[in-house]
DNA sequence: CACCAGGCAAGTA
DNA sequence: TACTTGCATGGT
């Protein structure tokens, strides 16, 4: 079982690579940018998060220590382009809040803690659900921690890999429990699947001209 | 015009 | 546990 799964997941791995090349994820400069971008990209296109980013930019505002004494309604106007801002500022608020009361600022040190921990810490932050804490541990903490996204997801249960209403901690499962904790590879494997997704499974109902198309893990 | 985008929390049954 | 709804701008 798992070693079927495990030869289905290297293969699509393998076609994606050589059909698309290496994606090199997270679009970032530091983990900080990954951080804040992982919370900005939630159900909104990247497009509109890179605005946001440019503007954090221009204003200062990407670095921990400037961004944490910033005030809300200072930051909100700055994320209007990526929607949700009066959300999203108070998220980014509650999770510079965290690193300031319980790691006295020291953001490395928060994100080099053991991996599960760092999980359980991040989704107890309001704002952080499963996604968004898998993309931090995944990029800005370089550990291996698998990350689902909606395309992921869509990908998979399009192909009857897995069933339509799996859910996100599951699918989760599904890679962990047959892949070795390898941190590039799940990377590079989670970037090529929203590259796909970007492609050829956007306002889509089905994947007709995705590269998987008809995939079946034989080759 | 309607629908969607690299989710999440809070409310309801 | 399993739905439903609000959040909001910008692209197709």
């Amino acid at each position: 079982m798992n070693h079927q799964r495990r030869e289905l997941i290297f293969s699509i791995f393998q076609h994606l690579l050589a059909v698309l090349g290496p994606q090199n994820w997270w679009p970032a400069e530091t983990a900080f940018e990954v951080i804040v971008g992982a919370i900005l990209t939630q159900n909104t296109a990247w497009k509109n998060v890179e605005k946001s980013i440019a503007n954090l930019r221009s204003h200062g505002l990407l670095t921990f220590d400037s961004l944490c004494h910033a005030p809300i309604a200072e930051l909100a106007p700055v994320l209007r382009p990526s929607g949700y801002y009066n959300q999203k500022s108070r998220k980014i608020k509650a999770f510079c809040d965290v690193i300031e009361e319980r790691w006295q600022g020291d953001l490395a040190l928060f994100l080099s803690q053991d991996m599960n921990l760092l999980r359980s810490e991040l989704l107890s932050v309001s704002g952080i659900g499963p996604e968004t804490a898998d993309s931090i541990i995944l990029y800005a903490a370089a550990q291996p921690s698998f990350v689902v996204d909606t395309y992921t997801h869509r990908i998979f249960m399009r192909h009857g890999w897995v069933a339509d209403n799996i859910s996100y901690e599951d699918l989760r499962e599904y890679f962990m429990s047959c892949l070795a904790p390898d941190l590039k590879f799940f990377q590079e494997l989670h970037a090529l699947l929203v590259r796909t997704g970007h492609l050829f499974c956007r306002r889509k109902p089905l994947c007709v001209s995705c590269p998987l198309s008809g995939w079946n893990g034989a080759g």
